[in-house]
RNA sequence: GGGCGCAUAGCUCAGUGGUAGAGCACUCGCCUUACAAGCGAGGGGUCACUGGUUCGAACCCAGUUGCGCCCA
């Protein structure tokens, strides 16, 4: 019949995924048409680094991104994944410096036109490996829709935002200490500076001579030789007398005040500070309160300027010769090494960030950044988990101005012009820009992230007012690290807010929910990295486990904000489940089963049928309810369990008893008891009942697990006679399951029979009876319990046998009201039985000692719901009837 | 120093007032004709500690200890 009965006992990843994903694009699946009537739903990729290559995180974050928008396309929604990279202006232009430098060649022997030309060659052979990697993933992305941050389109959108915050006043060019990183050549933000406590020396240095002496201490030595003042409290009474005078600086001859300043923390060290307003933060301040000069004495490179004996000397060279030298004037009063104290580094590349005293551009964040925490406290933007809101709002509530202004090349160039008499003119994209003698354009270009957080509405077509524009934003969620909550989500809502802010507020946010995730991390909670040997290549775990494997692994542990632990062994279990669904499938294709137009009325469904159906239905409004809170770590746990323990565990475990039965063979029907009263016309409808619920079960299971598990399930789903009924050719575009029946009766029944069943399991394997062994048995009072028409099921998946003629029970077990007596040949382990009794009754006991207590007591049932009373009552009561008569068996064992 | 969070089985984590759970790991028995990437059964927890609220606390409150992260 069908083709299905050959499909191999295991499930082969290989051999499916490529091919189907190529389906899926050909189909055109992933294509959002904006004219479709449909509501809409719409997310933008957290473009990754056009340098990158897809790690362990992007396959969690790309997971949760396609399991949300491949349920929502399965639900209708004209569904948009618009995917894309960033130009990542440092990585990038120190990529192709490296190959430049393997030629001999600096970016200054090109120029800077050729430069850039040779950055996009690069990009076009070498760049974007991930883009490609995605597809490996089952990304369901718009590839017609693809969006790199340097396209001229968002070239543009960069322009045109950038001369409207000139305009209105909230870009500025300023002298100020900026983070500096010497081995980039490039000013960098506030956030990508990463800091860590590293080991130093702090170094108390006597400044001036007799009554005029004052001792600081500083951790970088070499700077003193900028200083300009030194700095102390005003209500400091060890060095009023000072306050006004001169000190001499040392090694430099020059002479210095002494100033008084609120500031100055009198209790650290000895109460008085240098101030080197060039290279400090809080010491620039100082010096502006105070009209300090600022003394550069370190270049770009960190390489002391400052003429003397250390002219040349790079920074951690110069602060030992400095110390040596001021030691060998005798000015050395203290020394603390090592010294623990918190040092920034450059994001990129590692190196100690130098504070830079420099001329750069500035993002006036006050009046943007409240618009962004306003959009989040007053719900126009969800955050989830919703703790998270409160390191957004810390951040965005206390916003220091944005350096935007970068030292490169590769990047969007700083669309203002400067002219001859000083002139400052900023034009917009469609500005003619000023032309003749004089004019030249700012050398610098701007930071990746000022147009990263453009992202949402460049990608979809702004400035202009296009169709996508108008379908697809506000975008539905962001879904990205709680890492970059900084870097991305607080830029992109001050951006969004800002650009859009002549919609309405609840439409102008850039995304109604942003549901953040955590780090992947192995299976000890450790944090990945390529140094620790721990990372997971997410390449590898495809080609090994499968992408579907992958994907579920992932899925699984993801909790939203939590950070997802995993290591082989779960992936392998994600394997074994994709081969369990695989065999599961393999089993009902084999035995006829096939999706119904609709379900059987029910009352031709048997109970098992009304069972499995009423619980497919529970589990599928949990997995909705689920999806909605972003909970995958939840919905994957639910299938998982619906699916393995109760479908193929149970199920189809029954289903075997109308299939075997139904016009088969004496000899194919061995085993399987024949129900005396039933006809074969009723063996047959028995049948075909079954194979409807098969294949309303799996049709409903598939869907269910295809956001998460693309590939696998749609290999499946198409196999499944009856799938394509709508005209659907993939269940990607198939539509999301809905509950069908529910059953309360049905559920209670079969507990109880799952109940018994594994009751009288039990009892086997204590008594160490193979598991294939026919045992004669008798179902004594099954016909007068609730379990009367189960009597067949329990015998087919106990392997009981019916009572011969010679039938002599040699243990009986009693559960579910049924006592169940066993020919086990005079066979029993009285002593194995004995134990497995007093547990029982050890059980029991507890149980009524623990119920007897509660009801003791007056305030309970008093107070207590009368529900949970009643409950426990009840529960008193069974403990107390198996306490009787499990006490009364144990008496009548033999020895 | 400020803020946020966490502490539940060997490991990783669910569980938000009424009988402590899952996956993996572990023990025993099984090639039972969908699946040994499997089947059946089992062992294992003073829910960090102390106190409080409550008829009842893993859960709510306060404190303590330890750990993590963010910011300075």
């Amino acid at each position: 019949m069908t083709g299905a009965i050959e499909l191999p006992p295991q499930y082969d990843p290989a051999d499916v995924e490529g091919p189907r994903y190529a389906l899926w694009e050909k189909a055109g699946y992933f294509i959002a048409d904006p004219e479709r009537d449909a509501p809409r739903f719409s997310i933008v990729i957290p473009p990754p680094n056009v340098t990158g290559v897809l790690h362990i995180g992007h396959a969690l974050e790309h997971t949760i991104i396609d399991a949300i928008v491949r349920r929502r396309r399965m639900q209708g929604y004209t569904t948009l994944w618009l995917p894309g990279m960033d130009h990542a202006g440092i990585a990038t232009q120190i990529t192709v410096e490296r190959e430049l430098a393997k030629e001999g060649l600096s970016r200054h022997d090109l120029g800077r036109e050729a430069f850039v030309e040779r950055v996009w060659q690069w990009k076009a052979t070498s760049g974007g490996k991930i883009l490609s990697q995605m597809r490996r993933l089952g990304d369901s992305v718009d590839w017609t829709r693809e969006r790199f941050t340097m396209d001229p389109g968002l070239t543009r959108a960069v322009q045109t935002i950038f001369k409207r915050l000139f305009d209105d006043g909230l870009i500025y060019r300023a002298e100020r200490i900026i983070n500096w990183c010497p081995r980039c050549l490039t000013a960098l933000s506030d956030i990508e500076v990463d800091h860590s406590d590293d080991e130093g020396e702090l170094v108390s240095i006597r400044y001036g001579d007799g009554a005029d002496s004052i001792v600081v201490a500083t951790t970088r030595a070499e700077t003193m030789l900028g200083d300009t003042a030194v700095a102390v409290h005003p209500g400091d009474d060890r060095y009023r007398h000072l306050v006004g005078r001169e000190v001499e600086l040392p090694l430099t001859g020059r002479r210095i005040p002494v100033i008084a300043d609120e500031h100055v923390d009198p209790a650290f060290g000895t109460g008085a500070v240098k101030v080197t307003p060039a290279h400090d933060p809080n010491d620039f301040e100082i010096g502006r309160r105070h009209n300090l000069p600022s003394l550069t004495v370190l270049d770009e490179r960190g390489v002391v300027t400052a003429h003397g004996p250390f002219l040349g000397l790079d920074r951690f060279e110069a602060r030992p010769a400095v110390v040596a030298a001021l030691r060998a004037q005798g000015r050395i009063v203290a020394e603390v090494r090592p010294y623990m104290h918190a040092v920034g580094h450059c994001q990129r590349c590692g190196t100690t960030v130098e504070p830079r005293l420099s001329l750069q551009w500035f993002v006036r964040a006050a009046p943007l950044a409240k618009a962004a925490g306003d959009a989040v406290r007053d719900g126009r933007t969800r955050m989830h988990p919703p703790e998270m809101a409160a390191r957004y709002f810390a951040w965005v509530d206390d916003m220091h101005d944005w350096c935007i202004s970068r030292q490169l090349w590769w990047g969007h160039r700083i669309p203002v012009y400067y002219g001859p008499d000083g002139e400052i003119r900023c034009i917009g994209p469609d500005d003619e820009p000023p032309a003749g003698e004089g004019w030249r354009q700012d050398d610098d270009v701007l930071d990746t992230w000022f147009s990263s957080a453009l992202w949402p509405f460049s990608t979809l077509g702004w400035p202009d007012d296009t169709v996508d524009l108008r379908a697809f934003y506000p975008t539905s969620v962001l879904v990205t690290g709680y890492d970059i909550l900084f870097f991305w989500v607080a830029r992109m809502m001050m951006f969004g807010l800002y650009a859009m802010s002549d919609r309405d507020p609840a439409s102008a946010v850039p995304f109604r929910d942003v549901a953040l995730h955590g780090l992947v991390r192995d299976a000890t909670g450790k944090k990945m990295s390529k140094s620790r040997g721990n990372a997971v290549d997410p390449l590898e775990w495809i080609d090994r486990f499968g992408a579907d494997a992958a994907r579920f692994t992932l899925a699984r542990g993801a909790n939203p904000g939590s950070d997802v632990p995993v290591s082989d062994e779960w992936a392998a279990g994600s394997r074994n489940f994709c081969n369990k669904l695989w065999n599961a499938a393999r089993f009902a294709l084999g035995h006829g089963a096939r999706v119904p137009r609709e379900l059987p009325d029910a009352g031709s469904l048997s109970v098992p049928d009304r069972w499995i159906l009423s619980r497919l239905s529970a589990v599928t409004a949990q997995v909705d309810r689920d999806f909605e809170r972003f909970e995958l770590a939840k919905v994957c746990e639910t299938v998982y369990h619906f699916a393995w323990d109760e479908f193929c565990d149970w199920y189809l475990e029954l289903a075997k008893i109308p299939l075997a039965s139904a016009g088969a063979s004496a000899d194919d029907n061995a085993g399987v008891p024949d129900p005396a009263s039933a006809g074969p016309g009723a063996l047959d409808a028995a049948a075909e009942t079954t194979r409807d619920v098969l294949g309303f079960v799996l049709d409903h299971v598939l869907k269910l697990l295809h956001p998460i598990m693309p590939f696998l399930t749609d290999e499946l789903w198409t196999a499944l006679p009856g799938t394509a009924l709508t005209g659907e050719e993939s269940v990607m575009v198939a539509p999301w399951p809905q509950p069908s029946l529910t059953d309360a009766g049905a559920e209670a029944e079969m507990a109880s029979v799952m109940r018994l069943v594994t009751e009288i399991r039990r009892f086997r394997s204590d008594q160490g009876l193979r598991p294939g062994q026919r045992v004669a048995a008798r179902l004594a009072g099954i016909k007068t319990s609730p379990l009367a028409g189960h009597e067949e099921r329990i015998r087919f998946l106990l392997r009981l046998s019916p009572p011969d003629a010679g039938f002599t029970p040699s243990a009986s077990i009693e559960a579910e009201g049924v006592t169940v007596e066993l020919d086990t040949a005079g066979v029993i382990d009285v002593a194995a039985e004995r134990r497995r009794m007093e547990k029982d009754l050890a059980a029991a006991d507890k149980v009524a000692a623990q119920a007897r207590a509660k009801l003791a007591n007056a305030g309970f049932t008093a107070k207590a719901p009368a529900d949970v009373v009643e409950k426990t009552r009840q529960r008193l009561a069974a403990a107390e009837q198996d306490i009787t008569r499990i006490s009364d068996r144990l008496g009548r064992l033999p020895g």
